[in-house]
DNA sequence: CGGCAATATAACTGGTCGGTAATGTGGTCG
DNA sequence: CGACCACATTACCGACCAGTTATATTGCCG
């Protein structure tokens, strides 16, 4: 496994690695589509901080966009993207529960 | 969707952000499991730079760990870690060609 | 064209993290 | 018990990054 591939696979996991960019992706897959305005709002982030992670999304395809007058519509790029998020979240559950059926008196 | 889980879910994407550490669990992949000074040879990562990597990984339980002797053995704690993995290249691969029927004359 | 709204970018800063060198710890063997 | 080996921990430093403030760009409208 050459170290270009290892990066380019590690700058993935990493840009999905920040609970403001999680946030706006679980954002996003609740509203299907949203402007920057409705997600400052939804988000609780600053206007130039969240532009500035849509931009890191978007360059990483983990977000598409689609410009409409005045505003452009953000919407999460593919089904891929959500199936990580849920993968590790499962992960997560499951290292919570270990063993059902233990705590005993 | 609390805060405190999705910090959570971020920090198990940002340790399997990081090149070094991409690189260890595919060691681990290939070689079902491996010593520190094993690992120290094939990843060629220094020693005590490995060994706190390796901490990271356990602690958020990527990795499993037992000792024998001298020796401490590594290996990949669950299978859904390997998924996660394959299923980012499987994204990469995908944005990188993304019209198999292109590339007209 | 002038002003305004929505979004993007630039410049800056504090905090965090990866790599390394030095040291500590636990276990084995003679 | 003392030297040695495998591994872990500490302390430190340079690089990178998230957040903020200020400013620039883009597109609409009157």
């Amino acid at each position: 496994m050459p170290e270009t591939v290892l990066s380019q696979v590690a700058e993935c996991f990493r840009l999905m690695g920040e609970p403001a960019r999680l946030r706006i992706l679980n954002t996003l897959r609740d509203n299907r589509e949203l402007t920057v305005t409705q997600l400052v709002e939804l988000t609780g982030l600053g206007q130039a901080n969240l532009s500035k992670h849509l931009q890191l999304l978007y360059a990483a395809a983990f977000v598409s966009r689609r410009r409409e007058g005045l505003y452009v519509w953000y919407s999460i790029a593919d089904q891929e993207t959500i199936e990580l998020c849920d993968l590790m979240c499962a992960r997560l559950d499951r290292e919570a529960e270990p063993s059902p059926q233990a705590s005993p008196a």
